[in-house]
Parts: C-alpha cells; structure tokens; sequence
DNA sequence: ATAGGGTTAG
C-alpha cells in the first residue's frame, strides 16, 4: 500500500515503536475547547457592557454554543442573564427547552412551557416542535404522537413541515416505518408539502427495515414530484446499498448523484471506506480515500478510524499504525473508536500485553475506556487465556458504572466455556433478570455449544428446548450447533428431524452448517450420507472448507476408482 | 434575522 502517495504517511519508514511514541504523544492533545473558551468570554464581555446588548445578541452567541452542544453550559448562561435582569424573548425560552431535553430533563422542558404560559405569552411552533422531538429523544414517542395530536385536535397550531418531519422520526426511530410512511402520504395530500427532509427521513428508515428497493421507489416518487434529492438521500441510499452487499448498485448510485449535480461529500466517501474495509477489503478503501483527496475532501476521523478498523480486524495492527500516523499528521485527533480498534487488533494478534498497556494508557491520558474497550479487553483476556484477568475487568467495568452489554455477556460466557468454566457461565447465566439477556438465541447458542464441547450433551439439549419453550427462534448457528451435537451421540434421525424443521421454519442450511453436518457425517465414517450432502451443498453453490476437504481427500484412497466422492473431488480441484 | 426536524461510526 502505498500511504506516501495518499498523503497519509510522514515518515515512509515508520516502524512500530515510532507509531507507540506517536501514539502516546497524540494522547496529550486535548480536546479542542477554545472555540467554547472563546464564545464564554465574549458571553462575559457583553454581560458587562453599559447598556447591555439586546437578548438577540446574547441568543446569537449562545446558538453556537449549543451547536457544539454545551447544554449545560447554554442553560447556565440563561441563568445569568436572568439575574443581570435582562428581559429574555421566546427564542431563548426555546433554546432553553432544547437544552434540556438534549440533557434528558423533558419534564423540566415541559415546566418552561408552563412558563411561558404563565408569562401570558402563547408559545409558538418551535416551542411545540422542540417539546415533542424531547419525547421522541426520551423513547416517549406514543407520547409524541399524543401531543401532536392533540395540537392538530384543539388547533394550537397548524404544524409546518419542521413538526411533521420530527413526528415522522420519532416513528421511524421507535420502528413505527410504516406509520411514518403513511404519514407523509397525509402531508402530499394535505397543504404542508413534505420537503426532502421529510423523504430523507423515510427512505433512511426504509433502508434500515431492509426495505431497500421500497426506498428507492419512494427516492423515484419524490424526484416526480420535483423535490429535488440532496447528499443526505444519496447516503441514505448508498449506505442501505451497501449494508446488503449492492455495493454495484452503490456506486451506481454514486455516479448517479454527480451526474445530478449533488456532490458527494466526507460522509459519502466514509460509507464506502468503511463497507469496503467490512468486506475485508482495505485496499478498496484506500482507492476510495484517494479518490477522495483527489477531489478535494479531506478525510476526517470517521474515515481513518475505519481504516484503522479495517486493518485492525485482519490482524494487521501494523498497518493499522501507519494509518494512525497519517492521521496524526493531519492533525486529527484520535477519539475511543480509534483505540477500540487498536486494542481489537493486538488482541487478534495475541499481544495481550500491547493491548492491556494500550488501555491503561488511554486512561492515564484522560480518554475514558467504553463498553466495547472492556469488552474487546476481555475477550482478549479470554483468548490469551487469562480468564481471571477477564472476570477481573467485567466486575470493575460494572463497578466504574459500565454496564456490560449483550456482546459483553456474549464474550463472557463464551470466554468462561472455552476455559472449562461451563458450570460457572451457566450458574451466571440463571442469575440474569434482563429479557434481553435472557432471550438471546446467541447467548443460548453459546451456551449449548460450550456445554456440548464439554462434554454435556443432555445439558445443551435441554438448553435448546428450553429456549424453543420461551418461544425464541433459533438461526442457523444454533441449528447448526445442535445438528452437531446429535450427530455426535450418533442420534442421526434426530438430526435430520432437526434439519428438516430448520428449512420449515424458513431457515436456510449456510456453508458452515453443512461443513460441520459433512465433517460429523466422515467422522461416524456415514460416507454414504456425506456424499449426499456434499453434493447438496455443492450444487447450493456452498464449497467444503479446508477441514472438510482433507477429510474427504483422506478418505479418497479407500473408496473405488469410480465413487461419486472422486468424482466430486474432480470436480472440485479441476 | 435569534430557536425546532433528516444521513454517516465500533
């Protein structure tokens, strides 16, 4: 790769001790608090002015500062200028009640409205709007739509299309697509003409549900009706694309906006640097951060962090550093995700040390590790096999006040098995109360998984009862897992019920299933069925893995000149 | 002429 010619590399031959130093050095920056610093003291400035200025004028320069969302500040601010006994407008009660509801207080949002009221003046659309979008911040969205309903009943107001557009989000955001939807056909059909925000926020939806091809008709709709499509429908677009493999389609859609006039801009190129380096394909992504300085644009942490991650999850933390110094170069500082990854990638490359050093380092230096460093360190932990390190770390995150996540209890428990600690995880996994942990088909597949591996195979199909009891739906992990247990105990009738129920159940077999059905089926030595099932798997388009194949290349020798397992081994290698 | 809504990250 050649980082000289992206601009991303200062020294050509950065070795990794220099990408440590550099690494620690970038850790002494601090975040950039003068532009608040700035704006505080010219707050100061003007609070001390004879006369003082206009509320518009103190409205202005506290605007800013919520834009760099100090919401504490900004309400501290209004304080003061209420006791200097400077006559406030409905602007400031607005940004006031945005405050709050960015720092989760809508109640205390609601008690401004009160206010406002009480003041003897009529609160306006912003204040409404900003009220509902506090609901819908607050995962209160049946609320929200209460509210707004009540405002359209009792004709408080006539909502613009700012009120419909953070209505239609706050159902998009609680899952409500289809509502959402429905509610913009009302506002095409009604005075208040939905606007690109309003689309823009039902095509992204759309594309989150895996509706990709209705959000490309509803794209089609809009620009019939002459609303002209923006950057933020392409990313939408090209981002739902990409998060289902269309990535042709994609960069169709990429040439399609220039030709429209609509400029690509950081984000766009950061959602195809960052699908390029999910696919495992970091070269791609650095071909699309040239073609991105090539043009102008200058990559920003999004996109060097995807990199990095993108080295990072192939094990190759040293690439991954010359990245990081490109970005020091430019100035950037690196945020959590940046060191998440980094640790990822030490883990990966089994260099616990590096990555544990790296954590401790982030600490000392003011960044506060996350969820996912915790959990990153303790599967690295875990795979370094250092399980009490690893239990270690999990009840000190719970004791800092983190507390750990579903990939977390997956990490654990799956951690505390390949240790022969199955009795432990499932003693731990009994203690939990959250549905969410407890109705998690992973989680159970982890754990039936481990207790087969350990020699417990009653123990994980009682597991898997027990979860078809609650009424969960297994995937094809757990159906996989549990295909493998039966053909283990020899019990293959029940496997192919199993396999049988799976396909009923709209479950597909996946490669890895029929590797692993294929691998039990040559251990039992049912040659028979495994070449049924490896020209089954052959002919879905699935190839056997390098464990499957040298099993089936062992037992080539044995079998007559004209077997059906020569003939697919032919087949395969020719 | 000062407020409120949409995309992107591990």
């Amino acid at each position: 790769m050649n980082y000289t010619r992206l601009g991303l590399l200062h020294n050509p031959i950065a070795s990794a001790s220099h990408f440590n130093q550099r690494l620690l050095l970038s850790l002494k920056h601090t975040r950039g608090f003068t532009k608040l610093d700035d704006a505080l003291q010219l707050f100061d400035e003007m609070l001390q002015r004879q006369p003082p200025p206009n509320i518009i004028e103190f409205n202005k320069l506290i605007t800013g500062i919520v834009k760099i969302k100090q919401y504490s500040t900004t309400l501290s601010l209004y304080k003061q200028i209420k006791l200097m006994g400077i006559p406030t407008d409905l602007y400031a009660m607005n940004i006031s009640i945005n405050c709050h509801c960015r720092l989760d207080q809508v109640a205390y949002g609601f008690a401004l409205l009160a206010t406002i009221f009480k003041q003897g003046h009529p609160p306006d659309l912003a204040t409404y709007s900003t009220l509902i979008n506090g609901l819908v911040l607050a995962d209160r969205v049946f609320e929200a739509v209460e509210l707004f309903k009540k405002l359209l009943r009792d004709k408080l107001c006539e909502p613009n299309h700012i009120m419909y557009g953070t209505v239609i989000n706050g159902l998009c955001k609680a899952g409500h697509t289809i509502k959402a939807f429905e509610l913009l056909r009302y506002m095409e059909s009604g005075s208040c003409k939905p606007d690109v925000v309003q689309y823009n926020t039902v095509i992204d939806s759309l594309c989150k549900d895996r509706m990709v091809d209705n959000a490309l008709q509803l794209f089609t709709k809009m620009t019939e009706k002459g609303v002209l499509a923006n950057v933020i429908t392409y990313n939408s677009l090209i981002q739902g694309l990409c998060n289902f493999g269309r990535e042709t389609e994609a960069a169709k859609m990429l040439r399609d906006m220039e030709e429209e006039g609509v400029s690509p801009g950081v984000d766009t190129f950061n959602i195809l640097v960052n699908s390029c380096c999910k696919q495992g394909s970091v070269k791609d992504a650095q071909l699309a951060v040239e073609t991105m300085i090539r043009r102008g644009l200058h990559p920003d942490v999004i996109t060097y962090n995807a990199l990095i991650d993108g080295y990072c999850l192939r094990g190759e933390v040293d690439e991954a550093g010359k990245v990081l110094n490109g970005m020091l170069e430019t100035n950037l500082v690196p945020d959590i995700v940046t060191y998440n990854s980094l640790i990822n990638g030490y883990c990966k490359k089994k260099q616990i040390d590096k990555a544990r050093h790296l954590f401790q380092e982030i600490q000392h230096k003011g960044l506060t590790p996350n969820v996912i460093t915790c959990s990153t360190m303790i599967q690295g932990m875990f795979q370094s096999r250092n399980p009490a390190a690893a239990r270690e770390l999990f009840n000190k995150m719970q004791a800092k006040g983190l507390a750990p996540d579903i990939c977390t209890y997956r990490i654990l428990f799956h951690g505390m098995c390949k240790n022969s600690q199955c009795s432990d995880a499932l003693v731990l996994f009994r203690s939990l109360v959250s549905k969410e942990l407890t109705e998690d088909v992973d989680l159970y597949t982890i754990l039936i998984d481990s207790c087969s591996k350990c020699g417990k195979p009653n123990v994980a199909m009682d597991l898997f009862d027990e979860l078809c009891l609650k009424g969960l739906k297994p995937n094809v992990r757990t159906y996989t897992v549990m295909i493998s247990v039966y053909c283990q105990g020899g019990l293959f009738g029940k496997a192919n019920d199993l396999l049988r129920k799976m396909e009923d159940n709209g479950c597909l077999p996946d490669s890895v299933m029929y590797n692993v059905i294929v691998q039990e089926l040559l251990k039992k030595s049912k040659c028979q069925e495994a070449e049924d099932f490896l020209e089954e798997m052959i002919n879905r388009g699935f190839m056997p893995d390098s464990t499957t194949f040298t099993m089936v290349l062992h037992l080539i020798p044995n079998v007559g000149k004209e077997s059906r397992m020569r003939t697919i081994v032919q087949k395969l290698t020719a």
